[in-house]
DNA sequence: TTTAATGTGTAACGATTGGTTCATAATGAA
DNA sequence: TTCATTATGAACCAATCGTTACACATTAAA
């Protein structure tokens, strides 16, 4: 039989769309119980802690999903595979750089303080399964820990500049050569 | 004799650290009447266009520093003292990653829409005046635009890590390792 | 000293903000 | 069918939003 009842996890997708697309301050309430189809009532019925528990499910999603895609991969398969599959995934995740990504964007601005722990964890573990993966070659920790922060910086300013161009070529041009990169070793 | 009245110059760096600070939605002008200590009545006498105005105000003096302190010399000068010049130049305006870029932070946002041109022109003429000074040496015009996009993307990269680990050294890697390959040619 | 221009403080505008209340409606298990 | 649970719509709250109006201060030139 069809559910008709909304869900708390069918929200957060949508929920991270417009937070997205708004910012944290510009997705207002209303915004969200417009753009979601959610009543008031029935936003606060699933996130009694307002907005703030909204961008914390999100967020927590969002890290749930590079953990399973892109961080365990990284440290579990052999570089010249996992890069290549990193790869794939990140151009098909961020759209060639259209589609920002909300972590990034979340520690530009003023909420970073009060998601610090979650945007310093994603960073913090992306890094990590990276440099785990690089430091397979000859490569010393140190080497393949800058490395790993030279991709990541790539991928996160790629995003930006292929924003402010309008043209995917920026991301994809930056991405692609920091694998390159990263791979040559 | 000291000046008595404030002047709208004297308004607008402290107006970018407030956009820095807050984001754009999320500095209200009662965040900026109290921060700058300028009546709201001030504000709309100087800014008459209001909040609009104010960002428009700060990204035009934001482009012309950069146009004055990095994008011209890296045309003017030769690729060997123009990159370090740059390094030091960036280093120094972004705090090492920790004062953000105001220009990136609102590519992300959605605030993207109302100062597209302002946002890529911006980037367009970095990129530009970078490719020209990178051309100087052996390399074709391709190469060098892709040498660009790549340390800019490191650029706005390393300030996004920096601000979510709180550890400078994310920018200063990321930044390092990418003026190093730029350099080398 | 008059005058016109420029800057500022106070208060208010209507609209919207994040958040709450509560009666009602839909649901699945007993 | 009963019943407790869960979901929802509508109205509401005080606070704040960006913006405006207007009287009053201050200024530099006449």
């Amino acid at each position: 039989m069809a559910r008709s009842y909304l869900e708390r996890d069918d929200l957060i997708p949508q929920l991270a769309e417009i937070f997205r697309r708004y910012g944290y301050e510009g997705a207002s309430i209303g915004v969200i119980s417009k753009e979601t189809g959610a009543g008031r009532s029935s936003l606060y019925h699933f996130f009694p802690g307002g907005k703030e528990e909204m961008a914390d499910a999100v967020l927590a999603q969002i890290s749930d999903w590079f953990e399973d895609n892109v961080f365990v991969p990284l440290k579990e398969k052999p570089a010249e595979q996992a890069l290549p599959e990193m790869a794939a995934a990140i151009e098909a995740y961020f759209h060639s750089g259209q589609r920002i990504c909300l972590v990034g964007a979340f520690a530009l601005d003023e909420v970073r303080n009060r998601f610090s722990e979650r945007i310093e964890g994603y960073f913090a573990r992306w890094c990590e399964a990276l440099t785990q993966c690089l430091q397979e070659g000859a490569r010393s920790q140190t080497e393949a820990r800058q490395e790993a922060i030279s991709t990541l910086a790539a991928i996160q300013g790629g995003i930006i500049l292929a924003r402010a161009s309008g043209n995917d070529m920026a991301f994809q041009s930056a991405v692609a050569a920091a694998l390159a990169r990263a791979q040559r070793m």
